[in-house]
DNA sequence: GTTCCACAGGAATAGACGGGCA
DNA sequence: TGCCCGTCTATTCCTGTGGAAC
């Protein structure tokens, strides 16, 4: 026998679970695309195509419904004479400035051996050649701006869209998609650009159970072989995945993982179990890695709630948990954070999922504050932290000072 | 309706740090 | 090497907020 040995195979094409698998049909978002299709409709008509503001939460198909109707834009604008379609999208991630947006943005439309700089020029002379690119081209053109929130300034969102009424374009007719996933960005946004480039605006609610479940079949019997995958296994992935967020990503991840372990398992059916093992196998992970990007008062702060809980102190108000994160700080030899600071960490560990906060509100009694509690297994968490936190001493010390509190609370 | 509590969290600012560059 | 710049952490000061108490 072979030193190595095929897989009993489950999968037909795991690829269709990745995120950036396109299906011939987007499922559970029927009334979304038909109002979307709608704003396109201008296109088709040949008339100045509309602005269009998108918005809803990740995961929740807005890149992958764009794609998808506009490649059926593209492919259904070819059929008309008189309309020459041309689609530009651009993900504004990683870029902070118009000015960038906007060198990316003439990159798009020049051959790779013409590109410019991204630095260097002044900002006018790069808005210029992104108009004569714009008018070169001609026709209508369609720029995609995804993830829009990263841009920091509003020049670029107040110049596209006006191009043609300022004289700066003459044979181009620009219609803008903005995606975010910031509900706030469109309120930040000044008035004179709010109101152009949210002509039409789109929002796309979280993905409930039904939907996900939907989604989920439809990739799931590409992915794996017939009969693999046992009856509720699909229900439990999408139950899991409406209950976080909403989020189809989230739910395929999910789906995966249980399909990887049932071929590292070299089991033949995917079942139930394993996707409860695989929901603790991902939420390791991202606390893993959620815990690996904290600053050291960060890991202070979260063993301090750690210790609450174990006590069973918790849900508690940062206040209280700011004596045990102080003398924690004291024990491995370093100054306490001013109580702001400490909120931020605790934001910032809630925000990770790491940790959770209700607000409260006692009125003229007591005022707003947030408790907090972990609703997770407290030893996960203090294993991933041994096991992410090299800090000398910090364990130590900690588990020092539970002893200690602990062998104190079991006398009170 | 008004007041007021106690915190939430935004804004301005400073300092440390690291990468790119002449 | 020193300089510049952007990013990250932290501090200080501040305004905002929801609902119980008045």
């Amino acid at each position: 026998m072979g030193m190595f040995e095929r897989d009993t195979e489950i999968y037909r094409n795991r690829d269709a679970l990745r995120e950036d698998y396109q299906p011939d049909e987007l499922v559970g978002r029927d009334e979304e695309l038909e109002r979307y299709k709608t704003a396109l409709q201008p296109v088709i008509n040949g008339e100045q195509p509309n602005n269009i503001f998108l918005y809803g939460k990740t995961g929740v198909g807005k890149t992958a419904g764009t794609r998808f109707l506009l490649d059926h834009l593209i492919e259904d604008a070819a059929q008309y004479e008189d309309i020459d379609l041309t689609v530009k999208m651009l993900n504004c991630d990683g870029l902070s400035s118009s000015y960038q947006i906007a060198t990316r943005l003439v990159n798009k439309f020049r051959a790779d051996s013409n590109q410019i700089s991204t630095t260097g020029y002044p900002r006018a002379t790069v808005y210029d050649m992104l108009w004569s690119e714009l008018d070169d081209c001609g026709g209508t053109v369609i720029i995609v701006l995804d993830e829009v929130d990263h841009i920091e300034d509003d020049s670029i969102l107040y110049q596209l869209p006006r191009a043609r009424a300022n004289g700066n374009l003459s044979e181009a007719k620009i219609g803008i998609i903005g995606i975010s996933n910031d509900f706030s960005f469109r309120d930040n946004l000044s008035p004179k650009v709010k109101s152009s480039l949210c002509e039409e605006e789109l929002q796309f609610p979280a993905y409930d159970a039904n939907e996900l479940i939907k989604i989920l079949s439809q990739r799931a019997q590409v992915a794996f072989h017939e009969d693999v995958v046992d009856d509720g296994v699909i229900e439990l992935c999408a139950a899991y995945g409406a209950k976080d967020a909403g989020d189809a990503r989230q739910s395929l991840d999910l789906l995966m993982k249980t399909g990887d372990l049932a071929r590292d398992y070299d089991t033949d059916t995917v079942t139930d179990d394993l996707v409860r093992d695989a929901r603790e196998e991902l939420e390791r992970g991202r606390i893993r890695e959620g815990i690996s990007g904290l600053t050291q008062h960060g890991h202070l702060v979260l063993y301090a709630l750690l210790t609450l809980e174990q006590q069973g102190e918790t849900p508690v108000r940062s206040r209280d948990i700011r004596p045990r994160y102080t003398s924690f700080a004291e024990q491995v030899g370093v100054d306490p954070l001013v109580p702001r600071r400490m909120r931020d960490h605790l934001g910032e560990l809630s925000m990770l999922g790491i940790i959770s906060a209700v607000e409260r509100n006692e009125g003229r009694r007591g005022g707003t504050y947030r408790e907090y509690s972990t609703d997770m297994d407290v030893g996960m968490i203090l294993k991933a932290l041994e096991e992410t936190v090299e800090q000398v001493g910090i364990h130590e010390s900690v588990s020092e000072m539970v002893d200690q509190e602990t062998t104190l609370s079991e006398y009170t």
